[in-house]
DNA sequence: ATCCGTGAGCTTTTT
DNA sequence: GCTCACGGAT
């Protein structure tokens, strides 16, 4: 369908639209004011929201007007393209349509000079924070052994979410605990600051003080975004609520939340379910719509769905129903130990594929806790059945990876001292810890960056002489690559300075299994600006690296292969399967040991119960084990409460027919460290379900080939072999190349 | 400066 | 069972 600027009236509503059920159609259709809509599980609301989207853009609204935040790049991805079905890719690629991290970091970003930072700052991901704060009880004398470091920066990102700033924290301090949190907290903020540099949380907070520090700067954002949509508003926290409500409160107030009470799943994280509880009070002209019927599941899930969350108080009306048939009973798998959870789990999804000619993309295998997945992963594997793990070991938190991504920061935001300390000794450059100190001391007290100290390191007289020469060695080479930026594409900028950072050949020299293996991820970050270069119109590594800060695993598993999905439940929120299985259905492990005593934890518990079970269209599994390891030690359990909660003649119990010998030895995955790397697609080889790479075709000197920038080129020379091969490639347009051919992606063209 | 052994704490979920 | 800080040895 083609974008028409015709005007229409709500009462004749475009032909489109008719595919919505009458609920759908009104939440679609109602376009001005503020709007709740209560979305049950299943119910449609992706599509109500891009139908809404694309019925906007038909009325003739200009696409960037149109804001659409979502919680995932996964949704927002998926919304995009559904809404490019709709209107085309032109139009829909110019919604902005985003995480709200991702489209505040994209504001912030060309608004960073008025609250003092440049447009290239650094984002910090939680484990950058965590060595700041790390890096910061260190010279506040904090013992890491007293005052664990992961509990100060939880303490100071819950505050940051609740906008509550180091100062104040600091003054209501209350215990010692507190004192010192807000101490390192403090020092913490000055250092972001002085490292050019924002954290998860700064990227909401920020916008909010720019908004109230600028007004001009808001009312720009309020005309533009005529249009917001907010995807599981749920889900947000105080600083997403207020940025959000400070957006829409201009001339437009055309505000459209999303979301399901039942499916609040991220308290922990800061989440507010009063947000959407309240949202009526806070619009009292808002109009609210209930989509209530499920499209996804069978009678009996969605019964038992509701029997679980029966249990919950606070929650809005509404009353799930569906036409879908009563469906299968719910199987309840009791297993022994673990490993024999997975052996019966993969029995009967074996079943399931021969029975009801299931293919292995159908079933999702979910649960409480990522370290649940190896025993699973090791049944399947066994079995030869293809499965990918969501989520888990993120590719971007590997070391080598962050490593990497320190180094190109540096090229953008050379200030960022967090990245220098990370770097500076992969591989050794003989700086070390005593020397560092000094140094930094020294940037310290002439108010300067830790890599102007390093610049002019021969004129700290504290430092040894060779120290102070790798010290100016590493600054050099860092700043002449700094220089050449501006004038060579960043794929080539980032491989050749990575390459001089010797990180590549420390990795080579080690010459083991793990470092070979390490050595290929970097390649592999390296590989991904290719690709984004090759993609965007103006790709800068700036940009990549923004985007790479943003993104985690979850978003890049590819549903779209026939394989097996495993992951946990907070993974699974917005998909679903034909069949689930939900495993660990354990007192102590879900619900959580610490949510047993506790209401309020108890009634997240349920709604992620509430989450899973609402995944399964068809037919759906539990299974628990009566033991288990964990932390290494055999831990005893009873089954968890929540089966109980489902009404038994929903339930059928599956037992006596595993024939599961006892003596099968538990061996140890070959090399459980690669096959949990989802980044991988590892699968085993006799996998009949997996592809064959294309071969390339074969290049040779003389031959025509294609570039994504530098257009068409002729084949001078080749040199080097497998991930080293090389070609020398002349362009008209812009002379002789070097091109890694793993990079380069060229195009034979004759 | 770097390597290596030891012990503690940890994991619930993630942008 | 894994990761990280710390301390002592080389």
């Amino acid at each position: 369908m083609k974008l028409q600027l015709v005007k229409q009236t709500q009462a004749e509503l475009p032909d489109f639209l008719k595919d919505l059920n009458s609920e759908q159609q009104k939440a679609a259709a109602t376009t001005e004011g503020p709007l709740l809509i209560i979305a049950g599980a299943g119910s449609g609301k992706t599509r109500v929201v891009t139908f809404r989207i694309a019925y906007l853009l038909q009325k003739g609204i200009p696409p960037h007007n149109i804001l659409a935040l979502t919680f995932t790049n996964k949704a927002a991805h998926e919304m995009k393209e559904r809404i490019a079905t709709m209107v085309g890719n032109s139009t829909s690629s110019k919604v902005w349509a985003g995480t709200f991290h991702s489209i505040f970091a994209r504001i912030l970003r060309s608004e960073a000079e008025n609250l003092g930072y440049t447009s290239s700052f650094s984002i910090y991901d939680s484990d950058d924070s965590l060595s700041v704060v790390r890096a910061v009880m260190n010279t506040l004398g904090i013992s890491q052994q007293q005052v664990p470091p992961q509990g100060v920066r939880s303490r100071i990102s819950s505050a940051k979410n609740q906008m509550i700033g180091a100062q104040r924290y600091a003054n209501e301090a209350g215990n010692i605990l507190e004192k010192q949190t807000g101490q390192i907290y403090q020092e913490y903020e000055k250092r972001l600051r002085l490292n050019n540099a924002m954290d998860f949380d700064d990227l909401l907070i920020n916008m909010i003080n720019l908004f109230n520090n600028f007004p001009e700067i808001l009312k720009k954002y309020q005309e533009r975004f005529r249009y917001i949509h907010v995807d599981e508003y749920q889900d947000t926290n105080r600083a997403q609520y207020i940025a959000i409500k400070m957006l829409a409160a201009g001339i437009h107030r055309n505000l459209c939340v999303v979301g399901d009470d039942a499916q609040s799943i991220y308290k922990w994280r800061g989440a507010d379910i009063r947000n959407i509880l309240d949202f009526q009070n806070d619009y009292d002209d808002a109009a609210v719509v209930r989509l209530e019927q499920n499209y996804r599941s069978t009678k009996t899930i969605l019964q038992a769905a509701d029997n679980v969350i029966g249990n919950n108080r606070k929650q809005l009306a509404k009353k799930l129903w569906t036409d879908n048939p009563e469906g299968a009973k719910i199987s309840v798998l009791p297993a022994r130990d673990d490993r024999e959870e997975a052996d019966m789990i993969l029995k009967a999804l074996r079943t399931e594929m021969n029975e009801n000619f299931l293919a292995p993309k159908d079933f999702a295998l979910l649960y409480r806790t990522n370290a649940q997945s190896q025993a699973l992963e090791d049944a399947l594997r066994r079995a030869a059945i293809p499965y990918t793990i969501v989520g888990g070991l993120s590719f971007y938190k590997r070391k080598e990876v962050k490593d990497t991504v320190a180094y190109l920061r540096l090229l953008v935001n050379p200030n960022d001292s967090e990245s220098v300390l990370r770097v500076i000794n992969e591989p050794p450059r003989g700086i070390g810890a005593t020397s560092l100190q000094h140094i930094r001391t020294y940037a310290d007290e002439h108010n300067i960056s830790l890599f102007e100290a390093f610049t002019t390191a021969n004129q700290i007289t504290t430092i040894q002489k060779r120290a102070a020469g790798s010290a100016q060695t590493f600054a050099s080479m860092v700043q002449r690559f700094i220089d050449l930026k501006p004038d060579i594409p960043p794929t080539e900028l980032a491989v050749s300075f990575i390459e001089a950072t010797g990180l590549l050949r420390m990795l080579k020299d080690e010459n083991t299994e793990e470092s070979l293996d390490r050595w290929n991820n970097v390649q592999r970050l390296l590989s991904n600006i290719a690709e984004m270069s090759a993609r965007e119109e103006n790709p800068s590594l700036e940009a990549f690296l923004q985007q790479i800060a943003l993104v985690s695993d979850t978003d890049e598993a590819d549903t779209t292969k026939n394989r097996v999905a495993l992951m946990t439940m907070h993974a699974a929120k917005g998909l679903e399967f034909p069949v689930v299985f939900i495993a660990g259905m354990e007192q102590g492990l879900f619900p959580m040991g610490r949510a047993e005593n506790n209401a309020e934890e108890a009634e997240e518990e349920r709604r992620l119960f509430y989450v899973g079970i609402t995944r399964a269209r068809q037919k759906l599994y539990l299974s628990y084990a009566e033991r288990r390891f964990r932390f290494g030690e055999l831990i005893f359990a009873q089954p968890s409460r929540f089966i109980g909660e489902i009404s038994e003649e929903l339930l059928e119990l599956k037992v006596g027919n595993m024939n599961y010998q006892q003596s099968t030895p538990r061996k140890k995955p070959i090399d459980v460290t690669i096959i949990r790397q989802p980044f991988f697609d590892d699968i085993p080889k006799e996998d009949f379900f997996s592809q064959v790479p294309p071969t390339s075709p074969k290049l040779r000197v003389g031959i025509k080939v294609k570039h994504a920038q530098f257009g068409v080129g002729t084949v001078q020379a080749l040199s080097g072999e497998g991930s080293k091969a090389q070609a020398l490639v002349y362009f008209p347009t812009v002379g002789k190349k070097h091109l890694m051919l793993e990079y380069a992606k060229l195009q034979i063209v004759g």
